[in-house]
DNA sequence: GAATCAAACTAACACTTGTTAGTTTTAGTT
DNA sequence: AACTAAAACTAACAAGTGTTAGTTTGATTC
């Protein structure tokens, strides 16, 4: 019915909080009191304290979503879309390093949302191995487990939350390519 | 005062459910139920539900602390140190995917133990920093940025206990070898 | 100045939380 | 059969939980 800026706000703190001491352990009274009112006056701007952790996890992934569309449909190298995918990864959890840890460490209390949230994961997963297969098959990649491969980046990627806001004045671009380098190409002279 | 065998079924009993839905949403009567018991008798046995958690971390904590010490002080060189670090967390991981969970993502629910759990992480990644600064001085690494290596290793192997248990099937030895190769030498071909 | 409306408030609800106290059951030992 | 000790039980507690209902505040519009 409503959507104002002020929902916004409330979405926003309650990501801080939720990165701090996780989704189940902060309380209405938490979230209220970090915006200066009461609990009970969330409820003029939400519905349910489940709607502010999915409005938080599923805008995200759907924002991966949509941005995985587009690197799949390229017509460049497996190189140079594992690349763009780091690149991804950094660009929005840069934005939303709160939000991030949510959809990292909250998604399971998803309640009625949490199916539609395993299907993009799912789907996602499905296509950065299909990208690792092509560079397989084209001879741009060893020839490994090609899970293997998708679990060391994605962990990697996934973590960047945690790791981000620890380097407050990174050089966003410089850091993405280093970071390419790192997972692409090993640490191995 | 007492320590028994029931103790450690309270523990591990917690550590799976603590893995499926954090240890804030688990509550002390979900674990009883689990244990076909009532929640007043879990008392019996431990002190508290604090404590359930630090008997799970600390442990695993003081385990890898234990085995750095001695990749640390042996005399092989880095990147071979790398690889046993490399088979250091999946072999602790694979017997423990459920603490291992708890360790990654409850550890800030400690609370008389945090500050001791915080200093053994402390010193267990700088260990692994240091590992990596004397393997570049020594030219077996790239010259990068050893932080951003420290990052990308770490976050994967601190991400095993999500995805060992998918494998159950798994040759743990030729993992670890097909892993190390990956985080070491990269998927470029 | 009256009316409007978003956004705050107070008060309360039904329920769940970790934990304690005191009691009974269970099983092994004498 | 009596004793013992571990480990279960029932009952209750004080505090905290998400949420609702109804009311007041304060700024903007007519």
């Amino acid at each position: 019915m409503k959507y104002d800026s002020r929902k916004d706000e409330i979405i926003q703190t309650s990501a801080i909080l939720f990165k701090k001491k996780g989704f189940s352990a902060v309380t209405m009274r938490d979230i209220a009191k970090e915006m200066g009112i009461k609990a009970a006056s969330l409820y003029n701007h939400i519905n349910s304290k489940q709607e502010i952790l999915s409005e938080i996890i599923i805008s995200l992934a759907e924002q991966f979503t949509e941005q995985m569309k587009s690197i799949k449909m390229s017509d460049e190298s497996s190189i140079d879309k594992l690349k763009q995918i780091v690149a991804l990864h950094v660009n929005i959890t840069s934005k939303n390093q709160f939000g991030m840890a949510s959809l990292n460490n909250d998604w399971m209390h998803l309640e009625a949302q949490l199916p539609y949230y395993l299907k993009l994961r799912k789907n996602y997963e499905n296509d950065f191995r299909n990208i690792i297969e092509k560079g397989i098959k084209d001879n741009e990649l060893i020839t490994q487990n090609p899970d293997v491969m998708v679990f060391s980046m994605l962990s990697t990627l996934r973590s960047l939350y945690i790791w981000l806001p620890k380097k407050e004045d990174l050089d966003i671009e410089k850091f993405t390519t280093e970071l390419s380098l790192v997972l692409i190409n090993g640490i191995n002279k």
